[in-house]
DNA sequence: GGCAGTTTAGCAACGCTGTTGCGTAATAGA
DNA sequence: TCTATTACGCAACAGCGTTGCTAAACTGCC
């Protein structure tokens, strides 16, 4: 069984992971606002910020006086104190993106990559671009898939012809002598909003439409992937059983409606029929942030926002807020950075074995 | 925030839930086998299985004689060492289950409601009829959404008048002196298949045709349910942009779609729709195993099923199981009394106050 | 039958976690 | 200046899994 027992590491980690979590949405706490905010005790509290304080994660920056009482001390992160890069492959470009522990992008640089590259071409290509002049925590890796996360295995990019069950992770590892997290270029998108947006973005969808749609799922407070990699595949969802075939052999596609409106310059079209689809999603995981991007859809952001907006029913006791990702053409490859942040300072998802220093 | 911290309590509960589901899946177990499943010391499985023993939940079996040494003592879970009633609530009856720790069906029961039973007449039927002889862990209640399981509020069930914004968690947990779950009926579906089948059935959909399409959705090894406890609404997702018009508003819903084929005596055709349906679901959700239930669907359960499985694309990577509900029409009650174990004895998904005994 | 070797079980001490008790520091107000 | 109040942290503590070691139970061999 892969369900690992856990040890007092674990729940060291855990706390510190959350306290961290909490850092990165305010820009200052105190001690006893994470007592509360934890439902640990503020001696506990103590030792978690002492311990986060000698590894530079956070700082004092001051005091705050509330009428009588010694005054307390306030603490904020230190985003500078951990960096990951993080890049986006597509099919012709390399884009590469340095963030702080924070989700602050600090750098982007696209490089174009050879026609139908090689593995060994991209771990070139990677590897002049992650080389920022700082420490990183580890480099993340999105991508189209099908991949496999769990094994780091690319298993075959649409529309690249060396890319069959390639194990990237762990090529770009030895290439770069760093961690290598590879995961689906959604997943990542995904990770980048709700690692920014800190615990109150527990159950949201990122709805990507670039060069095909799919759905980055983070639901219940984590990634979520599914049972082989190949969740949020919802452009290949049949939305017309009568409609056109489409690439994936099923007929009346959302994919093959929206790219068919495109196709004819029905723009409004597409982006109603895309919003069908995202209140279909919607249906079937009930999250309360939708967030939309891919180069795509940025082409024509109010359109795509306001059908989406339009298209969402509403009732009292239901909300969903939806969004552009803020980080634009950014997004997918911060993500694949903060990916990195999440897997060493975030809320572990499940016990297993981590170190966060 | 309700990310709460994590205490000493925690870990222990946890490890002892591990090895809970570990027994719920294995006939016999040895204090070896669990080490190395969980990855915990030989001596702290001996503390735990030293809890769980003198708590009544798992005991000592046999010996095993491996050649030379001291034999090793063999554990087995006591089924009837824990107990836990169901109900399922429909339109006109009230279905209630007794089981045990291992989720078998020890009782099961149907009671006529009245129409348009009031929750004070529900109340009194559940009263009377989960009053087997023996102890309870708790009560739970499934039912047909939309509500708040979160909150424990009934906020609207389809087509009867008294139901908008009920407390009935609390109102249960009052008039049964019980812990009391209240949970959509497809969740509490699931959940009796996740409870059964143990940490291998980590992402499943329950299908549930039964006056109404629904799924209830197990995702990463927890029930999932949405930000409004409104997930696995996928019935009402559109199949065909230019169809008729459904009572939820939109056109060409699965459901309409499929309940329209039924009508016509083309079940054939109601099952191709649904299994298109749920190879959306498939596409959106990437779960591994298919549970087909409910009423509707178990009159041609092999039509479905053939239906189902032939619509589901293989690939040498993926693989989905296609199964009906072996608990037939007990599965929701039956669910809804796992989820009171699920909740009491089950692994946590997130750190939060709870003890085993 | 007795001894050696092997495997399992568990007591006891230990390290580390968060908790509790209590003393100290810093401030406002009387 | 004194008192009440608030914040902080050292020290002792309880409880978790771990480690070290001893005892127990069995097989195989002499």
């Amino acid at each position: 069984m892969d369900t690992p027992g856990a040890h007092l590491e674990h729940l060291r980690d855990y706390n510190e992971s959350l306290v961290v979590a909490l850092a990165r949405t305010r820009a200052e706490f105190d001690r006893a606002g994470v007592a509360e905010a934890t439902g640990l005790t503020p001696q506990a509290v103590s030792k978690v910020l002492g311990r986060l304080a000698e590894h530079g994660l956070v700082e004092i920056c001051g005091v705050r006086r509330r009428g009588v009482g010694k005054p307390a001390s306030i603490y904020r992160l230190v985003p500078g104190s951990r960096h990951a890069a993080g890049v986006h492959v597509t099919r012709t470009t390399l884009r590469t993106v340095l963030t702080d522990l924070a989700g602050t992008v600090l750098a982007s640089r696209v490089t174009p990559l050879p026609p139908d590259f090689t593995p060994g071409q991209l771990l070139d290509a990677v590897r002049g671009s992650v080389a920022f002049d700082t420490d990183l925590v580890g480099v993340g890796i999105g991508m189209v898939g099908p991949l496999d996360h769990a094994a780091g295995i690319v298993r075959g990019a649409h529309r690249l012809r060396h890319w069959h069950d390639v194990p990237l992770r762990d090529l770009a590892q030895e290439a770069l002598a760093l961690p290598v997290h590879l995961d689906k270029d959604v997943t990542a998108g995904v990770t980048a909003e709700a690692w920014r947006r800190g615990p109150a973005f527990r159950d949201g969808a990122l709805i990507m439409v670039e060069s095909g749609i799919g759905a980055g799922l983070w639901l219940g407070g984590g990634a979520y992937r599914g049972a082989h990699t190949n969740a949020g595949e919802f452009g290949h969802t049949v939305m017309q059983l009568d409609g056109p075939r489409c690439v994936c052999g099923r007929d009346g596609c959302l994919e093959i409606l929206h790219d068919t409106a495109v196709a004819d310059g029905r723009v409004a079209d597409a982006a109603r029929v895309l919003a069908v689809g995202i209140v279909n999603l919607l249906q079937t995981t009930d999250v309360n942030h939708i967030v939309l991007a891919g180069a795509d859809l940025l082409r024509f952001p109010e359109v795509y926002e306001a059908a989406t907006r339009s298209a969402i029913p509403r009732s009292h006791w239901q909300s969903v807020s939806v969004t552009l990702a803020d980080l634009r053409a950014d997004v997918i490859a911060a993500g694949a950075a903060m990916q990195v942040l999440d897997a060493a300072y975030g809320i572990p998802s499940k016990m297993g074995v981590r170190s966060l220093f």
